[in-house]
DNA sequence: ATATTTTAAGAACACCCGTGCTATTATATA
DNA sequence: TATATAATAGCACGGGTGTTCTTAAAATAT
């Protein structure tokens, strides 16, 4: 399939966009600061999308297709539950180092739900509905292996996608802004021991 | 002590500017906004600080004052580490409904570190320095709980203060954010299992 | 009651914002 | 290669930004 040259210059602005986006946010993200970004003007930029806001939510839906191919869609091969939430566990942290654009200020999806909890509009409708869905597909493995005795029946599936979307968050504090160069191994070491604790017992 | 009308009126913005950071966060906060909301001019409102910077980083320490004085200070009756500990478990969901300002938006220091973390200065700095206090005290307290006995000789304090810290992360984005009404419940029982995991057999 | 200092408003500043309209240039198609 | 179409730039708009300076009013001290 051959891309038009207008189609190729708009995936252009989206990569450079949600850089961008990633150290300062969607919300402060200016049309501006993105045109200096790419070389063009304000408006020949501007051109490509309806709106602002419809460039941001592009960016998010970008965003989200790669954060999919990149950690969900592998999990699809494995049958094992306990497996696929274990590749989960490897491919979440950093998953942006392997997207086809960059995202030197760390993980979009956590600046833009603390930037849209008080902006209700189809930006955090979009959010809430890729973030709640992570966080249920996370239960639902838990729950699957529970169902087939890989983990204890004594684990609440609520309680450990809980726990373990935390740990993400943690990860990313911990990493990001406190400068823990630890971070990704007390992240492994918390959900290692999340499935140490519920494992069945042989 | 007499306070003068202008601490006075200073005050009574702060606590108004804080309410508003705690929606739109302390970079997106305008000072129209704020003059708005307090009925006064830009130019009156400014007068009362330097620079917006300033006013922000006044915001910050106003609201670290209070946090201090909320969860961390009354903790320091108790002699039990593990106590303490619990203490804070208890007092840190929330802790901003018990300040003397309304913070709407949930807690304002999350939402700081993930619009400051790739924006190097003063505010940086300070957001900086009372978060990773934060986690050094709680790293301390169980460090303290393993001498004296309280918790296991095998937990280790950097991991336990990741996952305590982390599980505030989550805490605030499953309730603020994905408006999960469980999500101090499920807290509570992640913390509890904390501190079951690592008690000590007797 | 008067003098002085503090507090607030008003207007103006240069600058950035998202967006619409118009003209020009580059591309794709015949 | 000529023509139709798509892509981009330029300009202008109303409005918001932080900040400064000048001026009037209000609070305070004498």
């Amino acid at each position: 399939m051959k891309l038009t040259k207008g189609e190729k210059t708009k995936q252009f602005i989206i990569q450079e966009a949600i850089n961008l986006a990633s150290l300062v946010g969607l919300n402060n993200l200016s049309i501006g600061d993105i045109s200096k970004k790419v070389k063009m003007s304000r408006s020949g930029l501007f051109a490509h999308f309806l709106s602002k806001e419809q460039l941001q939510l592009e960016l998010l839906k970008h965003a989200e297709v790669h954060f999919k191919k990149i950690v969900v869609e592998p999990t699809e091969k494995l049958s094992s539950p306990v497996e696929k939430l274990k590749l989960i566990q490897e491919l979440w942290p950093n998953w942006f180092d392997r997207a086809p654009f960059e995202m030197k200020g760390g993980c979009i999806f956590i600046m833009a739900m603390l930037e849209f909890d008080d902006k209700p509009g189809p930006l955090r409708d979009a959010l809430y509905d890729q973030q709640s869905r992570l966080v249920k597909y996370i239960r639902f493995l838990a729950k699957k292996a529970v169902e087939k005795g890989e983990l204890s029946s004594e684990l609440d599936p609520d309680v450990f996608s809980f726990e373990f979307y935390s740990m993400y968050l943690g990860y990313s504090i911990h990493k990001k802004f406190l400068g823990d160069s630890k971070a990704k191994q007390k992240f492994n070491r918390s959900i290692d021991d999340l499935f140490v604790r519920w494992k069945v017992q042989h």
